[in-house]
DNA sequence: TTTTAAAGATAGTCATACTATCATTAATAA
DNA sequence: TTATTAATGATAGTATGACTATCTTTAAAA
């Protein structure tokens, strides 16, 4: 018999996301599964706590015991996937001295489809990647935005667009719009590859199909602007 | 008495996104006006038929006489605001040769709030462009985007897209990406006004909250990677 | 062993997204 | 003028979604 060593990250979640916190029990993260792969398989808007219950086995009140509706749960998976990611870029660009280098690898970190990790149990980054495409917006894109974002239920995705922004500064001190650059780099590499796959001629990658492809245009974009006499 | 000349500007929408034209009646012209109102106070998501029917005097049975659902209605009125911002632009850049100004030009008046347009009777520009901003990415973030767009619904999307690629390529026959630049282009400008006003942290426009500064940073974003040696 | 927390089971309310039907009105054609 | 038809009004009804409430069972901790 063999012990296995795992190293579990664990990401802390806003309290006020849900009422029963669902890395505790196994209810809760199977809460967290599930609505991952149905929302990825039908939809946010299709998504129901009624077939999210029927997917894992539970009833509905079980799931309203963790998450008060539906669009608080979007929003922890959510800034779930956002802290994980601002985790991999710090960790993937640790000791990378040259701003421009690690600017050039977050570019390529947001802009290419996440692999599921095995650091992480019940949660399918894959999937998430997915989610985060075509539902990601939908998370702030409410009349609710300014109470959600009372609660700070929109920090993760501010802390990743803060990461961004003091690298572009450390590119170049003097660009005057670090943060909004960082927004347009972050929801770009998603809308154009949403555009891609759904609507091709509203880009310039409609023949090749290639993730490779978005991350050309988002450097030449991002560099020229950022980097100039 | 005086005899009013004016011209009605009428814009001619795809069949297949109603059941009966909205703008052959009277009360069809009210469900436009209506809905927008509406969508623009209260938010896509608490936006009911029977509130509708309620506001305008009318029944349930009476819009969808009109609208199969309200994700159609919707469609209805974002590519209508896409064909009328279409006919802006042409008008606004006639007579301009030197394509740098046009480009200019039509980010100037995509990302200024626009002011109701007299030649339009029932549907309010203004209201329209607050719709664009906070639920224009609504109409094609969902799993009926492909079903949605066989039938055309994003033509006058995709027309504006390809009208603004071409001024691109105007600027640079060169440049690579004048597609997916325009798409920038477009979303950047509605995108950052949302965050200014409601997640002022994620932009750098937060002290002023003036469109000003999101045009100056749209042009810098853009003329840096088009124009260059 | 007692207490408590979590989960299961079931029922019920109210709103939303529709569909169907029949009567009325207004415009148009014979 | 009357007959016909198109649009609207009025009303009812179904299925589903988004919850809330309550009671019982199970499992874990004190």
């Amino acid at each position: 018999m063999q012990i296995e060593m795992k190293l579990l990250l664990q990401i802390k979640m806003n309290e006020d996301l849900f009422l029963r916190n669902p890395e505790h029990t196994v209810l809760g993260r199977n809460i967290i599964k599930h609505s991952i792969q149905l929302i990825a398989q039908f939809g946010f808007e299709a998504f129901t706590f009624k077939k999210l219950a029927e997917d894992i086995g539970t009833t509905e009140a079980g799931i309203y015991r963790y998450f008060e509706n539906k669009h608080r749960l979007l929003i922890y998976i959510i800034a779930w996937y956002w802290s994980w990611l601002e985790y991999q870029i710090s960790f993937q660009t640790n000791n990378v001295t040259d701003p421009l280098i690690k600017l050039k690898k977050i570019i390529t970190l947001l802009a290419t489809t996440v692999e599921d990790d095995t650091n992480t149990n019940h949660v399918d980054e894959s999937l998430l990647h997915r989610i985060i495409i075509s539902e990601g917006s939908k998370a702030y894109l409410t009349k609710q935005v300014g109470e959600d974002n009372k609660h700070q239920f929109f920090k993760p995705y501010k802390d990743l667009c803060s990461v961004i922004g003091n690298v572009i500064l450390e590119c170049n001190p003097k660009y005057k719009y670090p943060r909004s650059l960082a927004t347009t780099i972050i929801e770009m590499a998603h809308f154009q590859n949403f555009f891609m796959n759904n609507l091709p001629s509203l880009t310039d990658f409609g023949k090749n199909k290639a993730e490779s492809d978005i991350i050309l245009f988002l450097n030449e974009l991002v560099f020229s602007s950022v980097v100039k006499g």
